[in-house]
DNA sequence: AACTTTCATACAATCGATTGCAGAGTATAT
DNA sequence: ATATACTCTGCAATCGATTGTATGAAAGTT
């Protein structure tokens, strides 16, 4: 920096102001242009590390990713890097596992890096990391799971109405007696899902007894085929199945092909995310999709804005969920229809008219 | 740290020293005992980007993804990710494109963060930002994709056996015409495979005309199908497809759907990655399965060989490969083989004996 | 006892920018 | 013509650690 102020002829410091944008105004125009050129033929570019050290920002963003998982997660990342690194931030990464204390000091360390700001894929619904950086003071938004309070700004999709977009699918097909394979109450996600088809069933009059769930201790395919043997040995009556998440949708698929059953004569399956590939399972995956890159664009648009302007509102951004028909869903077998569900049918459709 | 240095009662260059593991031998042990008490009483943690500027490292490393095609590359990401934050290394990600000018200024921006190395999974066989990184003296190291010539050390899948083991199986069930559908050929993996299919084929004894291929513009599912159009259209007669990847064999998968054609009783098909869910498409993908994973944690092992151990030389770790056998594959239709294949095939089985 | 060697610590320069403050120079008002 | 305001630039302290060199004390040698 030293050269490029000797060769524009000027002090060091408006070397400094005139190459930031910022600054750049209290710096006469042609002296500016002086700069520049003796930037560029010297081939100078500011450095980042310096700066940081003396302003203490770094234009660097923390993004903490579960270890699992990433099949959602990934657009997020790819989308909140996207959208970030055209602002001039880059973006450090962690793969973090649900440990507490862990989540603690990797958060410490990125801090200790002077990030400006952090993006949070990880919160369960009530999370210490959260509350820690509240506390620090650092700008920081949620993405895909929010917390129980609203304490930070979060983009999330709007899985009450997903819930209830599936549900009305199968009603509308036929069903009457569904099961719901929830995920993890401790995630947000888990917790609204399950909440959005309680809901969702009881629009339709149908009883808390037709709409049995079992919750999956986490969204892993192995722990959808354990939650739908579950679910199926204590509820052999259900007709279909909602997954709050489609790799346990696709669990149900491997439990289902075990039992001979077949999806969706025997049982129809609904899940959640329309992740890739889905749509060549066989049969294809009918779901909720959810724009996951969207949501990471969002999420940085957030963060930048939170970065920028010192105290900012927390503000939540509920993305809207989408139905997509496929073939695991179809009406109901007859004549389980018949042996099970007929004396309910007409009373629902009764309880449906009078809503 | 000049109030650790003060409660400790010495100087803040020996605090430096005790804190520092490299130096920390300078220290008589008791002093040391001082200064860590004082740090933890104080709450005291170095501060990482002062030690960047005045060392010129920076603990960081960079990592360069394609933005596309993030099936296969959000497991190497993982991998190493998880093993260079092991080792106290935080990972900048920059998904990017393809132009090679864009890739030379966030290299550039990343050399300026001070970046220890940079793991490349962007590269093709000749790559100006490979020469870049090597001019400027930044250890590197390829991942997946490597270049032409050996001039940075690199972890890639042994493309060259996956192709064989994918020849070998369809050759043993009986195939004779087998298609190729091979990916672009500036990346290593599009040119090696073909080249490993080549061989494999030559190894059996196939003609060249009996073996053709077909070059598709990207890895993607699209290609995939309008490059099986190409590739059926010109040679019906072919019973098996061999694709340099898995999303090239589902967009062959597509392509049969359209043209009522099921597989693999008319066509056999072989992918290649063995990408999450390939298992549950319908039929399920025989292909060659790669450990993306252990792609990653390796690149980032050499990595932090090359950055702590000055001018290490340039090696080339290839992982091996291993065939996956689904219901994709099955011998070829009897009429089929009957009509174009049993002349051959005698030939076949002496020319194999002889060899 | 004098001298060398060794060891631990202290001193101070340095990495490269940013920024509050002061001062020089110019334009405007009275 | 003088005072006032205003614009631009220079000065120098600062961010927080690292490290080559100097210093002093202790240990070892003859």
């Amino acid at each position: 920096m030293k050269q490029v102020a000797e060769l524009a002829g000027v002090h060091v410091s408006t070397v400094s102001r005139a190459l930031n944008p910022a600054t750049e105004s209290m710096v006469v125009p042609e002296a500016v242009a002086r700069v520049v050129k003796a930037a560029k033929t010297l081939g100078y570019r500011l450095d980042p590390v310096a700066a940081s050290l003396r302003t203490g920002r770094s234009k660097l963003v923390g993004i903490l990713v579960p270890d699992i998982a990433t099949n959602v997660f990934t657009p997020i990342l790819a989308g909140a890097t996207e959208r970030l690194s055209t602002q001039g931030y880059s973006v450090i990464v962690a793969y973090v596992g649900s440990d507490a204390k862990a989540q603690l000091d990797l958060a410490g360390g990125l801090i200790a890096r002077r990030v400006d700001g952090l993006i949070l894929a990880t919160v369960v619904r009530d999370d210490p990391l959260a509350a820690f950086c509240i506390a620090e003071g650092l700008p920081t938004v949620l993405v895909n799971r929010a917390e129980k309070d609203v304490r930070l700004s979060a983009v999330v999709s709007d899985d009450m109405l997903g819930m209830q977009l599936a549900v009305d699918h199968l009603v509308e097909l036929g069903h009457r007696k569904i099961g719901h394979l929830a995920g993890p109450s401790q995630h947000s996600t888990g917790f609204l899902r399950r909440r959005g088809f309680t809901q969702a069933t009881a629009s339709h009059g149908l009883p808390a007894a037709q709409t049995p769930f079992e919750i999956a201790e986490t969204y892993t395919r192995e722990a959808g085929a354990d939650t739908t043997r579950r679910l199926l040995h204590a509820h052999p009556e259900i007709t279909a199945i909602v997954a709050a998440n489609d790799l346990l949708a696709l669990g149900a698929y491997d439990v289902l092909r075990e039992e001979g059953l077949e999806c969706p004569r025997d049982i129809s399956i609904v899940g959640h995310n329309d992740m890739p590939l889905v749509d060549m399972v066989q049969p294809p995956l009918t779901t909720i999709r959810i724009s996951h890159k969207e949501m990471g664009r969002q999420a940085a648009d957030l963060l930048q804005q939170a970065i920028e302007t010192l105290d900012s509102p927390a503000r939540n951004v509920v993305l809207p969920a989408k139905l997509i028909v496929r073939n695991s869903t179809a009406p109901p077998r007859k004549s389980i229809l018949k042996r099970f569900t007929a004396p309910a049918r007409s009373q629902q459709i009764a309880s449906k008219a009078r809503s």
